[in-house]
DNA sequence: CATAAATGACCGACCATCAGTCAATAAAAA
DNA sequence: TTTTTATTGACTGATGGTCGGTCATTTATG
């Protein structure tokens, strides 16, 4: 044998090492050439880890989603209210700190959408469940301790693709000015709605 | 002088006749060759009439879009009860009838994601402003006609988008179903909330 | 009316760019 | 030394977009 790679490893490394540049330009304005330079390899090394260029989005994606997936679990747990949960999870659509995956996330919409590609597809499924599982069981511990009506059950879908349906308007129109403001209001009302009153 | 053509109505012929195509395929697959095949002019021809490539499903999406607005516009006047034309909003993202208009849309939303072209936002906030306006002017009749409760008012923008939520994640996701269904089941709920009891 | 001049519509050969390939090279392991 | 693996950048084919030239029609002129 000769020199033994972590695949896995190095493939992580090379779409961290260009994310900065991915993240600031898009995937489609940059060449395979400029991220080769970036990630400080050859154009052909690119090709021994990813099948093509937008594979490099799905890496970067893979990697931060998990790591956000990782912090949102742990920031869940310090809240105390069904609602200061609720608004926990909104927040991904507008705070700083994810700043960086909100415009990979974008990326990564916009290829899933134009290409039909089954991996992405895949992927995307298995977010959504993790994190829709996670809102329906927040919720359903609300209408279990008799905080929220039964009836947040049934809304829960809805409720948990705003935040998205939001985040598209908010990026493909100039309609939306400030998304915290909107989808708190939206959030605080709908439970004035479900909330079950004393 | 010379032959004078209408250059925005011979925009619209290419559009159209190349609709099918760009339905059927998408917008980055086709070739320019190929869509001036379709449209029954030379390559050169295309470029008289467009700037690039993606102002085709710019053009595609206008012409569809304003016909999409004129017949809901309709529509809407021929229902009776305000969750009625609630549904007949939502119709958009499942009917048989929109599907090629669905097509376009997700190219045109995908593109207006990945380039932050000012024209492409400056036709979605026209046609969310548009569409939006409507729909809250459905949800103000029913609270002044006594029908619904003040608060619909604050969750119209997140009721509104939540049919883009739901719809984006259909399209990048296996989660969603039934998405005619998924619909309903949350206009259903959230109209529970609303009605005024009497 | 005939013909020349003018001009806009139209086009495809051409150009530049770039995603993706592959043959050659380097270097570690056996 | 031989085998295996990783790496690479020159190369290729495809394609988006350009440009010079041609064609068709209209208008001006004699």
């Amino acid at each position: 044998m000769a020199i033994i790679v972590d695949k896995i490893q190095k493939k992580k490394d090379i779409a961290l090492s260009c994310k900065a540049l991915v993240v600031a330009n898009g995937i489609n304005t940059l060449t395979i050439s400029q991220i080769a330079k970036a990630a400080g390899v050859g154009k052909g090394t690119i090709y021994e880890y990813f099948k093509n260029k937008e594979e490099i989005v799905f890496e970067i994606a893979n990697i931060m989603m998990s790591e956000h997936s990782q912090k949102l679990s742990h920031e869940l747990s310090e809240q105390k209210s069904t609602k200061e949960m609720v608004k926990k999870f909104s927040e991904f659509f507008y705070s700083e700190a994810d700043k960086e995956l909100r415009e990979i996330y974008k990326e990564f919409v916009s290829l899933s959408l134009m290409q039909q590609n089954p991996e992405m597809m895949a992927f995307q499924t298995q977010c959504f469940n993790n994190y829709y599982g996670w809102f329906r069981e927040i919720l359903q511990a609300g209408v279990e301790s008799g905080e929220l009506k039964q009836e947040a059950m049934f809304l829960a879908r809805g409720i948990f693709v705003m935040g998205e349906g939001m985040f598209i308007a908010k990026n493909v129109t100039h309609a939306i000015e400030n998304l915290k403001k909107e989808l708190d209001t939206f959030i605080d009302n709908i439970f004035e709605l479900l909330e079950v009153k004393k």
